[in-house]
RNA sequence: GCGAGCGUAGCACAAUGGAUAGUGUAGUGGCCUCCGAAGCCAUUGAUGUGGGUUCGAUUCCCGCCGCUCGCACCA
């Protein structure tokens, strides 16, 4: 028998068909909305009966009656269906049908041909991270990071074509001032012994001068203007910034797991955006003003007179610039269907700006616009509520971020696990220092700025990565004390069906990983996994501290295993979409 | 000034227009001769404010109050 991975949808599609068996040709309107329950009601519901019949006047419970009367034989035998309140319909699976999900779907394997139906035939660009050469990554980096990450992890999983892009900031007018600092204000001893430092000391002085004296604000602009003109010298002191940044860059990466099928930047585009300004001009939509061309959009209450700027009034490229060529070359060249690009939230002008500007262009030009999304988030802020900050008033260097994530973890294994090997902690360290900075940007809705506390993130209690990882632990603990692998079928083979209301419960939630899977790509919102995550180890200690596994009886310890071996299943696989690396002890 | 986002228990956060607004912490009271107590069970406590739309609003719309962010050549 079939076993269909997500119920929800399946239920969706039966619920279509019965309206349409039940209520003739006007059926066709009518939407299931079917979503998970409260378990109290059941496991889905569907309250798409409500507003079906509110519409036409007729009695939501009749129609529901009506169309349940019509679900197919297949769906009552695994459901209990009922009928309550106003109108809603609710689906509880019966344990055998939870027991034939369990069985279904047991391996990292089976869960991704499951899910890859979500997306199969979507390619999605995923533009993240993008930082800006000459400057250190930073806590301010580190959230657009960790959430690409995991949106890549998850479409990919959910069968999309994922494509990463790493969209570097190598060409803007920072490098007028650095250029400009580079060969006024450079110690050449200090760019030898730390040359990511005095990058970083010589913008920050270059940008100082520049806001004190319009001269040289103009000086750095004009070296902004000679390198994208080709100036031999410039271009030669560019590339040897970029490769100092870069090799900063990958530190981090790697240590945080995070890859990138291309790293084209802002550079990339240089020798494409004659095309953007001469398009968008015969296209009728850019303008000269004040010397600058630029972009109106008369029908938008603030972008009628807040210009779209695309080429500055020296003659330079922006980021606007680069960003309308890039939106070109990711559907001519990657032929992506999608395009999502992470930035924070103070960028959202800029990007309905763009938008508006690329529809009308494509349009206007017989190009196929494609689907986009501005995926934005909040910032981080320190214990006080205000931007979070070193105590000299510097951003806290993501590097060092990691390194006291990692020392904190540290201490506390040592706390708690004295006997353990040195490098055993350490490792275990890495895992929940890293991933506790990680969940800790992902478990939050990302539409929200967040309060960062190393006592919060770094808690074994409450919704944290070391709570989440302690779950694993335990569960691997049952079978490393059996001597058995979790991942072996024939340890599971011969269960029975869930029949104590904790093992009900526990299987009731693991079935809900299709749907948090399905609400967490199509919001593009991680936080929902995590939630769920928790939700499920919570339900697992639940489980654990009313029905012990390891008992006499075969089939009730085979039943139990089975739980067990899901539960550790379904929590690895979510933690590591997430980007996490689990443990076997801790 | 214009625009955007956010106001949910003491604190930190959930709730894709659905049923009695969830979870964690903190507080209170229980549970280790028993698979890892880094745990479990029970319990106290909240939608800024005033309208509107809806069978139904934390969610959508409008006003007010409060906080944050953005607004011509940074990205």
């Amino acid at each position: 028998m079939h076993v269909s991975f997500d119920i929800a949808a399946d239920l969706d599609l039966n619920l279509k068909d019965a309206a349409l068996i039940s209520l003739g040709p006007e059926g066709n309107a009518f939407v299931p909305e079917v979503r998970p329950a409260d378990p109290r009601h059941g496991d889905f519901q569907a309250n798409g009966v409500l507003g079906y019949a509110k519409a036409r006047k007729l009695n939501p419970r009749a129609v529901a009656e009506q169309i349940v009367a019509a679900l197919r034989d297949n769906t009552k035998v695994q459901f209990e269906v009922t009928i309550a309140g106003p109108g809603f319909i609710n689906f509880k699976l019966k344990p055998a049908g939870l027991l034939a999900w369990l069985q279904t779907y047991d391996s990292a394997g089976h869960l991704r041909t499951g899910a890859s139906e979500f997306y199969k035939g979507h390619h999605n660009l995923v533009d993240f991270s993008s930082p800006n050469t000459a400057k250190q990554l930073h806590v301010g980096h580190v959230r657009g990071m960790v959430i690409g990450e995991a949106i890549c992890r998850l479409l990919e999983f959910c069968g999309a074509k994922v494509t990463r892009d790493n969209h570097i900031g190598d060409w803007g007018t920072q490098f007028g001032k650095l250029i400009w600092g580079y060969k006024h204000l450079r110690n050449d001893a200090a760019l030898t012994s730390d040359p990511l430092e005095e990058l970083e000391r010589l913008y920050k002085a270059a940008d100082a001068a520049a806001k004190e004296t319009p001269a040289t604000l103009d000086a750095a602009r004009a070296e902004l203007v000679k390198l994208q003109s080709g100036d031999a010298e410039n271009l030669a002191l560019w590339k040897k910034i970029n490769a100092i940044s870069s090799d900063a860059f990958q530190e981090i990466y790697r240590k945080l797991g995070i890859r990138f099928d291309y790293e084209y930047g802002e550079s990339f585009y240089n020798d494409k955006l004659q095309q953007v300004y001469k398009e968008l001009t015969a296209a009728g939509l850019a303008e000269e003003s004040q010397g600058a061309l630029v972009v109106f959009h008369p029908e938008h209450p603030r972008f009628k007179t807040q210009p779209f700027i695309i080429r500055k009034s020296d003659g330079a490229s922006n980021y606007a610039s680069t960003d309308l060529a890039t939106m070109l070359y990711r559907v001519e060249h990657f032929k992506a269907d999608t395009i999502i690009i992470l930035t924070d939230t103070r960028q959202t002008d800029h990007f309905e700006q763009l938008w508006l500007t690329t529809q009308k262009w494509f349009a206007k030009t017989g190009r196929t616009v494609p689907h986009f999304e501005h995926v934005t988030f909040g910032s981080i802020l320190g214990e006080d509520g205000k931007a979070i900050k070193t105590r000299s008033g510097d951003p806290i260097k993501l590097k060092a971020l990691l390194a006291e994530a990692e020392e904190r973890a540290f201490a506390l294994v040592t706390e708690k696990s004295p006997d353990l090997p040195e490098a055993d902690r350490r490792d275990i360290a890495n895992a929940v220092g890293i991933g506790a900075v990680r969940y800790a940007d992902l478990s939050q809705n990302r539409s929200s700025d967040y309060i960062f506390a190393w006592d919060k993130i770094l808690s074994f209690e409450g919704n944290t990565a070391p709570y989440l990882l302690y779950a694993v632990t335990r569960v691997r603990s049952i079978f490393r004390k059996l001597g058995l692998d979790a991942y072996d079928p024939s340890v599971t083979a011969g269960a029975t069906a869930p029949a104590t209301d904790a093992e009900i419960a526990l299987a009731r939630k693991l079935i809900g990983f299709a749907s948090t899977l399905r609400l967490t790509t199509t919001q593009l919102r991680p936080h929902f996994l995590c939630t769920y995550l928790h939700e499920l180890a919570g339900e697992f200690s639940t489980f654990y501290a009313a029905d012990k596994v390891l008992v006499d009886d075969p089939a009730v310890r085979a039943r139990r295993l089975l739980l067990s071996a899901r539960t550790l299943l379904i929590l690895e696989t979510g933690l590591n979409l997430l980007g996490l690396r689990t443990l076997a002890r801790m």
